[in-house]
DNA sequence: TTAGTATAGGACCAAATATGTCGGGATTTC
DNA sequence: GAAATCCCGACATATTTGGTCCTATACTAA
């Protein structure tokens, strides 16, 4: 219920590990996956996940490993989230018109889908680069920032 | 991940029916369930729920049912997901420490709280009346609402 | 050119959760 | 007392998640 999946989780570990990590070309998914105890296997296809929808790059053999595709900044957890787990809906409707059959007598799915979009919009409005600098609680450097709109 | 069970759901449409129908002393189970096509009996669960959780209160025997406890404004949406559902997290730590064993090396646990915490916001800043009051889309009655802070 | 390190990805499994059903019991009204 | 209704625990099923395994492929360095 309304619960991230560790995968998301996951996935969005490691890209801060990577943001905070610039120096280094690349990192593998097992050194990732070592420094947070993250079992291994699973983190690789996470990032595999990442790589395939642009988020990561990819590069194998010895010394190889994943780096950022893009500036931290870039890169919000709305997007790490919809790599991972698809598509990104807090009701079981929308997705392709299927899964909730009460679909046409139901009257909050229209309320909910704005729910919804004010949700996403607060992910999408978190950088890989925020939770990385998320060491000094109290600095405030965004002050316009940092406001959702929400109109039902 | 991040969706909303169906019982939230059907307890969100269960208590907007009854908003919409002030008139009613009480509604049965059977004749909400009815209204939506929802399955009886665990409508009928759901809204033992929310009556135990003093959101609904509930009448025996004929021409019994339930009843709105209090003004539909009084009801927020995130005080119905919390009695159906449970203890609101989008991760899975802070539920008494368990769930979660990489709790300690986590990094983003802290972020991902303030996230929480902004996504609560906004599911308690709406109202079963907002639901219920869903018809004219385009009016905007509360200008200074419907924004909602996010500070990470 | 070959051994070693890494990513890519399919198949599979186990645990957890969500969804829905059944059946018996307690209340209230008529 | 009978019918309607709420109450509630146990159960069964379906779906999702979290995780493993195994094989293939790509790259590097010695
Ligand atoms: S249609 Fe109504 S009930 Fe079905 S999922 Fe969408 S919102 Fe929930
Ligand atoms: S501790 Fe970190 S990884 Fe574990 S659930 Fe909380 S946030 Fe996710």
């Amino acid at each position: 219920m309304l619960k991230l999946t560790k995968k998301a989780d996951y996935g969005l570990m490691a890209l801060k590990y990577l943001a905070e990590h610039p120096d280094l070309a690349a990192l593998s998914a097992k050194e990732v996956a070592d420094a947070y105890g993250i079992p291994a296997q699973l983190l690789a296809k996470i990032l595999q996940l990442l790589t395939k929808h642009g988020l990561l790059r990819s590069h194998a053999g010895m010394n190889g490993g994943y780096a950022l595709a893009r500036d931290a900044r870039q890169i919000s957890a709305y997007e790490v989230i919809l790599a991972i787990d698809g598509p990104f809906f807090i009701t079981s409707c929308i997705k392709g018109a299927k899964s909730c059959e009460l679909t046409p007598s139901c009257t909050i799915k229209e309320p909910l889908a704005r729910v919804n979009e004010t949700i996403a919009g607060v992910l999408k409005s978190i950088s890989i680069q925020d939770l990385a600098e998320h060491e000094h609680p109290a600095k405030r450097e965004t002050d316009t920032q940092g406001l959702v709109a929400l109109t039902l």
